[in-house]
DNA sequence: CGGCCCCTTGAGCTGGTTCAAGAGATGTGG
DNA sequence: CCACATCTCTTGAACCAGCTCAAGGGGCCG
């Protein structure tokens, strides 16, 4: 059922079936949650571990003037929060996007895992370091990349994410986030990501329209992008 | 003799006298480096654990256009590189911004103190957190601030960071960093970087020159930067 | 049907960049 | 010990990428 979920974790090959099966049990019933609803709260005293198991989620900060910055884009597969572990507070919050699907690994069970299998341990870490080699991408997009340049960017990252967990092939991916979330995640006014979406599709080279973004030539894309995918530790897969 | 590396690893009270001794005795002789070296280079294979001891140094990353973006400031205490443990290569350089002296933990080294004090794998843990928070900083900084809050908001995080292992107080910190160095961590020329301290330095809030952070009236600095630095996850100790 | 988002586009503005030039500072070699 | 090169800091002037403000249209839900 939590597919994207096992393809997440056995992708990097560091989970044995035994590993990913205790994994997959330890987590309790799915909840289902609508769009728009925090999950974490900035404050919070950190809690168990979620897995998205389908719909869209995202970490942000609001700032004291109303704005907001988002500082990461979940999907299916992403785990959130290891956090847990060490910190006393959440520095941030979480939300989801869409209507999603999450599940949950109580903390007990979780610190139960680790000590028992290293190779658990392991593979968080190594999600932990994934992810925040996939925030420095995003800070390097940010200071130093034009609007074009920085969507084009955002969207060869989403189209190798959700690739690897099976939920976009062909140039085509589900991209149900608004233009708004989308200037926030990017350090942009909605407007400006309207017009640049815009330029991209009149120059042929990819669509964001209705929630599914179609990548008319890739290579160009990327080429656009600047985009080395190498962050992201993982071959970009050829269509499945 | 690595009085701000004990300090910082022992700031959080989650090692013992035992566990610090032990860190110590795994470093090995200091290196000395001069200002401009890189310590690691993008694509390396990870290598041993570094800890700073004296002096700064920067994670960045180089663009194609010749651009580089600073995803992090390293200052005495400051660790790196985890990703030795998991990721296979490097997605970033790091080098020295001044002369500095680094201690290394070879790597077989320090998996066994992992393997034998999981007070020690927490402190990691700890750190790696603590640095991933940090980077959310700066991506809000990035995208939300403008650059008068911004620079305010770097001088703040570098203030707290230096007061916690003893390299600041009183409102003064050695800070040798230039302007060109401050703007590829901020996202912004140089030019402009000049501008903004003129007008931090007009206003009487704060001056940095000669290598030198003036700080004169901090409750001002943080209200300018709208800085909250509990994502530092230490109180800001009074002065000494 | 009405209200609420979101998308879209236009027009004008502005914060930060680019380009340029001079002034210290520091270091190096003759 | 001076001459020269290099680097950073500083300031001015002009430009432009992305923002703000504004208005209209479409889709969805109650």
């Amino acid at each position: 059922m939590p597919d994207a979920f096992i393809k997440k974790l056995s992708g990097h090959g560091l989970l044995s079936q035994e590993d990913v099966a205790l994994l997959v049990a330890a987590c309790g019933r799915p909840n289902d949650i609508p769009a728009g609803r925090d999950l974490i709260r900035e404050g919070d005293r950190p809690g168990p571990l979620f897995v998205i198991l389908e719909g869209w989620a995202c970490r942000y900060k609001l700032l004291p003037e109303g704005t907001r910055q988002i500082t990461a884009l979940l999907m299916p597969g992403d785990i959130f929060d290891l956090h847990a572990f060490v910190l006393d507070r959440m520095e941030h919050t979480i939300a989801t996007l869409t209507s999603a699907r999450v599940a949950m690994i109580p903390r007990e069970r979780l610190e139960g895992l680790i000590e028992a299998r290293p190779a658990i341990t392991r593979a968080f870490l190594w999600t932990q370091l994934v992810d925040e080699d996939t925030l420095r991408a995003w800070l390097v997009s940010l200071g130093r990349r034009d609007t074009l340049q920085r969507v084009a960017h955002l969207m060869c990252e989403l189209y190798v994410r959700a690739s690897n967990i099976g939920l976009a092939k062909d140039g085509r991916l589900d991209l149900p986030l608004t233009q708004i979330v989308l200037g926030d995640a990017l350090g942009l006014t909605s407007v400006h990501v309207n017009r640049v979406l815009r330029k991209l599709r009149m120059s042929g080279i990819m669509e964001l329209t209705a929630g599914s973004l179609t990548i008319a030539d890739l290579d160009k894309l990327v080429a656009v992008a600047g985009f080395d995918g190498t962050y992201l530790h993982r071959r970009l897969r050829r269509a499945a």
